[in-house]
DNA sequence: ATCACCTGTAATATAATTATTACATATGAA
DNA sequence: TTCATATGTAATAATTATATTACAGGTGAT
């Protein structure tokens, strides 16, 4: 999921953005001239993998505001890490319904 | 295209078994449980974004076999590399034909 | 009430990735 | 010659991922 989240042009430009200070969705839609329920979607996928966090907070305008920050990550990313933790990386969570049918 | 040749688990388990040694393509596709087509298909990706390399080579059987070797890498993933390679990790290479149309 | 902002999502369309099937070709061994 | 085992790829199908459109709802200011 964490690669797989990195995985997408949209998702790292996000990331460069968000390094620069936390935004808020309306916003970094316009600053990215992308259409906010895309951009939602992406923001979903990347807050799945942990590498975003959300909240809302209030606008100075007192209106309701969903707030985006970019989590500090490290990954020594080599073949001998990859080895180990292979399935991890990308694979979904596993439901209950996946365990049962095992 | 580096990142996003991590992102799919099939090339994941390519990548830990050719960790353990250099492999052709019919037997890593016995190892793998998985049809000759889908794992060129995947070789392919992982090729083209350097991670493996191929060479043909031949069996004790006299038989040309295409070994493929893992290559080693090392990219030390966090927040900071991605704002400033961003683009260059995923981005396809551009074409001569995307550059005149710009 | 209307305007200018915000969040949120359902339904759908489009595009890209992944997977399968069906071939053609070559080599060595029985 | 036939069998078993290689490589290689074209054509297609199936599945996911990405993108768009069209809504509904909320708040504060004019």
């Amino acid at each position: 999921m964490f690669l797989e989240a990195l995985s997408n042009p949209h998702r790292l430009r996000i990331i460069r953005i968000l390094a620069t200070g936390k935004q808020y969705v309306s916003q970094l839609a316009r600053e990215l001239g992308m259409s906010r329920p895309l951009l939602y979607l992406h923001l979903q996928k990347l807050e799945e993998a942990h590498i975003v966090s959300s909240d809302m907070e209030l606008l100075d305008s007192g209106k309701a505001a969903k707030y985006y920050t970019l989590n500090s990550f490290e990954l020594e990313l080599n073949e001998a890490l990859i080895s180990t933790l292979a399935p991890s990386l990308t694979l979904k969570k596993k439901t209950k319904e996946d365990d049962s049918k095992q």
